[in-house]
DNA sequence: TCCTACGATGGACGCTGTCCAGGTCAAGAA
DNA sequence: TTCTTGACCTGGACAGCGTCCATCGTAGGA
């Protein structure tokens, strides 16, 4: 985990027990955690800790580009630690578990050139929906 | 345009006069207002038609499948009327235009079987972001 | 025309997220 | 170790988006 605390560190982020805690909470795979979430088990480590100061450092690591921002139910936004590796997410439309997934192809190359607009288009966000096995 | 209402009273819809300048609001091809904008232009034609109808009649024909919600940028929802013809949006960054975009292939087809860990996957939303003409 | 169930109203409420003034503290310097 | 300072944290107010509910209005059938 500290993984992401070190590479923070090395950019001259000041490492204080706030940012320690939700570096901690965001650790794994498949996390896909919301503010409030975060907050929550942050709150469990570090009792005092605020929900202004979650909200900013969560900011902060996105705007860093070491964690993801991901909405995947317009709801409030999930917060994705595996930013360091391309991938795409897959939700269940009954109960919200989302997995990330690795499509084979890029997604890119299937917007042809005319159907661009004159945008010059730099990412793609791809969501996959179904039923997951539980409640299939 | 009463296409959309025309379906809609086909389903037995009870047709008033608020559901009616909502579809007339919701005509056009590259609409996507969110609820809010929805309800000024309604009121312009309406004025005493409230917030809460607005949100219930775009839910309601979300429900029924003649108009898509989209969220593409964690604020509002937006609402686009073309569901019945299946399309992707190709956001710009900076402004937040949107337009509807066709690309080829068929995304669904780029998820391989052990990339799906046992979801019925039957929906794939594609979103591409870039720069438009006028912000680049 | 009358009835009645469905629809509309608007105000309260909840969730998500942002902002700000003031207090606190991490980390470098001596 | 102590000092200093600017970055950081806190808690509360506030704003945007959306939902809920009790009550009133009305479309459409009898």
């Amino acid at each position: 985990m500290s993984d992401l605390l070190e590479r923070l560190r090395g950019r001259g982020w000041r490492v204080t027990s706030q940012r320690r805690v939700v570096a901690e909470v965001l650790d794994g795979d498949h996390v896909h955690l919301t503010a409030d979430e975060v907050h929550a088990r942050a709150a469990h480590l570090l009792p005092e800790i605020s929900r202004a100061t979650v909200y900013n450092t969560l900011g902060e690591m996105v705007s860093l580009g070491e964690v993801m921002e991901v909405s995947t139910d317009g709801r409030a936004k999930r917060y994705d630690p595996n930013a360091h590796h391309p991938h795409q997410h897959l939700v269940c439309s009954h109960c919200g578990a989302i997995r990330d997934v690795h499509p084979s192809g890029d997604p890119l190359a299937d917007l042809p050139q005319e159907q661009r607009f004159g945008f010059t288009v730099s990412q793609v966000e791809v969501t996959y929906r179904g039923l997951c096995p539980t409640c299939a």
